[in-house]
DNA sequence: AAGAGTATTGTTAACGTGTGCATAGATGTG
DNA sequence: CACATCTATGCACACGTTAACAATACTCTT
């Protein structure tokens, strides 16, 4: 059938052995007869049998890359961001093999022999459990994204704390006082992040936000769209709205143009996240862009680090957001 | 190290011959006898070496699914639809590959041995020479989204001219006379098939379309922009335009907004592609929605077909579009 | 010139699984 | 009861590769 280093050792008049070391570059073997070999290989056009190859050296050449879900919800955007950064790394070290984890009925088949290392993109809290079973089966893991604490798992996600705060002191340095926030979906460690840090910028540089100018968000267009409702009701608008993310910014601009105003002409929005469609909603949507791709570069490259050399560095790496500044926020000069 | 069915065999005092039919359920072997050997396998938690199978099955259990790039231009929602329609069909019967075409140095390592079937999800002409590698090798494959005429090789994609020529006559039907048509880059088959599909559903309406109502374009939105410009200069303005893909209708639908009209009170517009922004931008975009998932679905359903009966069937299957109705597009009442 | 050391290659077994053939026992048949 | 047939299992080898150990030839040292 197809070329085999036995083949190569029969027209070379070596045993296979030679021909393995040949090809693996091996120091035992002369330059020359290494050479001749190499002639030989290339002119049969031979490839490595990587089956066989796993199967003695007991390590797959695949790197698994899972999502929490494929099927439900994953947005689009970030699901290619990541897999951009991932593959830019691994390249062809090893093979890519794309999973959604609730895809897996059981992780029985995950073991060491079938992967090198996983990387987790978490959206989840529900994926605890197959982080714990890849940790236990002692695969090297990292888990990107989502905040994890679990021993011996890498970590690598982007400070979103320092991105709201950044969000928050950008409104403030563009004169808005009156500085209204809606927060993300309750029991989300994001929604806590993402109020901390506006919480931090609003107390550093002195502003008061009062309790009407809070609301609980949903994460969705619906409960944004609500929330400022609520506020344009008020007495004393605000005239700037931090959303916890785009879609409820999303919401919060239409329930503005509703109205009769306009953003960012009467009320200033930010978002947070920088999803696809950001930039194309009229007027575009300034945000916080969280660097997915660059969290999955990141997280490869210190996976593998950790494969090649043996390790088990166990860190947690928080990477900096970026604002995105667009249209959606007007300064205020009075 | 971890368990094999030898370690089976010797609790179950039998051979490791007859561990291995038991768990393939193979008729030689006595029904209790396979129970007692299924119950032992459970207990010691045992997961076959996939990598000695494949080696002496001579199978990988690999499925690749292969872009033009990951790196370059592929956009998101295309990108993840099309795992998500594979991956629905493929779930765990084997482990989904995904590789940009561009990052192949060499197609040295696409073998019959390292993939059992290989998914090519083609956005450009550059695809032929790796599509011709995979079919000379006798690897089962399937190319989505473009058309193909390589011997062998199975085809799925949308019927792009049908989709156009709904658009068209769906302009038609709204009472639109004056249509024009901003055509899609030069070269490219996409963009022939949808002018073909437009001039179809004119021809068949009987609406004729003058020159000055044609112009072309480069799938961006500079182009859509300026190409709407040239109509709003004309004296006898069109009420409708279809743009060859959704970037132009954006680009285009931009330009009027800055003429002072509006979309769709003045100007009627009708995209191609639904892209994910397209629902997002204002007004919401009315466009033709290729199956890109149900393209990824049907194509693999077909793979695996022809991949687990040994056939080589050859066909190429055309998908129907849909037409997205929102809100770029008013009837015309005059 | 003999022994030690070194450079290069070969012999053989191993990784974990599946399968053709042989075998032993059970069952049927005339 | 002798022989054929069938059922359930085991033996031995194969898949393609790497690696520990053995073997050979050559060089150097004294």
């Amino acid at each position: 059938m197809s070329v085999t280093i036995k083949d190569i050792a029969k027209l070379a008049g070596v045993s296979h052995t030679t021909v393995s070391r040949a090809l693996n570059n091996s120091p035992l073997i002369q330059e020359e007869t290494k050479e001749r070999i190499r002639i030989i290989a290339n002119q049969l056009d031979y490839t490595p049998n990587y089956n066989a190859k796993s199967l003695v050296l007991d390590r797959s050449y695949n790197m698994g890359l899972f999502f929490t879900t494929l099927s439900n919800g994953t947005s689009a955007g970030f699901f290619y961001e990541a897999i951009r950064g991932v593959n830019s790394v691994i390249r062809d070290r090893y093979q890519l093999i794309v999973k959604g984890i609730d895809d897996y009925t059981s992780f029985h088949s995950i073991t060491k022999k079938s992967f090198d290392g996983i990387i987790i993109v978490s959206q989840s809290d529900d994926d605890q459990p197959i982080i714990e079973h890849i940790a236990q089966k002692g695969i090297p893991l990292v888990v990107l994204n989502r905040p994890v604490d679990t021993v011996g798992v890498l970590n690598v996600l982007s400070d979103e704390e320092q991105g709201a705060f950044h969000a928050g002191a950008f409104l403030v340095k563009q004169g808005h006082k009156k500085i209204a926030l809606i927060e993300g979906r309750k029991g989300f460690k994001s929604a806590q992040n993402r109020k901390d840090g506006f919480d931090r910028a609003m107390g550093h540089y002195g502003i008061s936000v009062p309790a009407a100018y809070r609301l609980p968000g949903l994460y969705d267009l619906e409960s944004g769209h609500k929330a400022m409702q609520q506020f344009l009701s008020l007495d004393e608008k605000p005239t700037a709205v931090f959303c916890c993310n785009d879609e409820m910014a999303l919401g919060a601009i239409k329930a503005v143009f509703e109205s009769g105003l306009h953003v960012p002409k009467d009320i200033s929005v930010v978002g947070f996240d920088d999803t696809v469609f950001a930039g194309y909603v009229t007027p575009s949507l300034t945000t916080v862009r969280r660097p997915i791709e660059q969290i999955s570069k990141e997280g490869a490259l210190r996976l593998l680090g950790n494969i090649e050399n043996k390790l088990h560095t166990t860190e947690q790496v928080l990477l900096r957001t970026e604002l995105i500044v667009r249209e959606s926020v007007q300064p205020l000069q009075a």
